[in-house]
DNA sequence: CCGGACTCCTGGTTGC
DNA sequence: TGCAACCAGGAGTCCG
């Protein structure tokens, strides 16, 4: 569900409220949501508690809170998940885990992580540096992020090989932009959103598209993400909200995405909405035409 | 390398 | 109103 703009949206929240912050106790309300947490929940409460929260990252939909002594808290929040900050005593319907927060400034801090379908998850991992042409002196991630590209909107983005490797790639370029390992924080919506605006078909073999389409694209992937992000991200259920259980507002910004039946805002025809890779892929079948079939 | 199938799950919504 | 079927913003793994 959450894609980069939501993940962002929940960082951005976090930072001033939990930067400095001191974990004061830990609950896990099930078990389930540290299967990524290499250990028993006991250890991931123990190793928590007294621990000092520093400046919530990013990457893709990746989020990490560093801890100190090279660890962090990695959060992922899959399909459904959320972080939502409660003063002392709220709770959250299905929370899974939750953190008491003792801040300098904002005093007790309740967060909660609440997760319907628990496919998020949250985990202690150790920050292991990061090796690719433009990362900056110090910079590390978790080693459960490591292998995940870094996201259109980080300035170290590498443009360049990007290209390179769409063009090598001969598979979809839907599928191309989901996986992580090439560029992340994109999902499904997204995906579709991008594709409409630059006019391709989400079966578009990845290694035919020119260089100037595939330039035109990740500027499409950028536009779109980022006014997602202005809007506080999509929300159309009660599945996203921000740290404060806001909901965003690009729902109404949406072109194609969950838009079946309705007119293509370019051009009239009625958007399509077929199956691909176990779920809906939105288009419009006269600005994004299929591939020719390969004979 | 590539695609498809399957896994992890719950609960709100839809339809009979 | 009741109840079952359907649906969902992710991602890892395995198999052919």
């Amino acid at each position: 569900m959450p894609e980069l703009p939501e993940v962002e949206v929940v960082r951005a929240g976090l930072e001033p409220i939990v930067t400095g912050a001191v974990i004061s106790s830990v609950t896990v309300l099930d078990e389930r949501s540290l299967r990524r947490h290499d250990g028993p929940s006991e250890d991931f409460a123990h190793r928590l508690v007294g621990r000092t929260l520093e400046v919530p990252e990013r990457r893709g939909k990746f989020m990490w809170l560093p801890i100190g002594e090279g660890e962090a808290l990695v959060t992922h929040l899959g399909m459904s998940g959320q972080v939502l900050l409660r003063p002392p005593g709220v709770d959250d319907k299905l929370t899974r885990i939750r953190l008491e927060l003792q801040h300098p400034v904002h005093g007790q801090v309740r967060m909660n992580f609440v997760d319907q379908r628990i496919f998020g998850s949250m985990a202690i991992d150790e920050l292991v540096a990061v090796t690719d042409s433009g990362a900056g002196a110090g910079e590390t991630v978790p080693t459960a992020v490591a292998h995940i590209a870094r996201d259109p909107l980080d300035p170290f983005f590498d443009e360049r090989q990007f290209f390179d490797r769409l063009a090598r790639r001969n598979s979809g370029i839907k599928r191309a932009l989901l996986d992580q390992g090439l560029i992340s924080g994109i999902g499904n919506i997204y995906a579709d959103e991008s594709l409409w605006g630059a006019r391709l078909h989400y079966e578009q073999l990845a290694s035919t598209i020119t260089r100037p389409r595939a330039r035109a694209l990740l500027a499409e992937v950028r536009s779109v993400l980022l006014q997602a992000l202005a809007e506080g991200g999509t929300s159309f259920d009660e599945q996203y909200k921000n740290v404060n259980g806001n909901s965003g507002y690009f729902e109404h910004s949406l072109k194609v995405y969950g838009q079946q039946g309705k007119p293509c805002p370019r051009c009239g025809r009625p958007v399509v909405r077929e199956q691909f890779m176990n779920r809906g892929s939105h288009f419009c079948p006269r600005c994004q035409r299929p591939p020719k079939p390969t004979v």
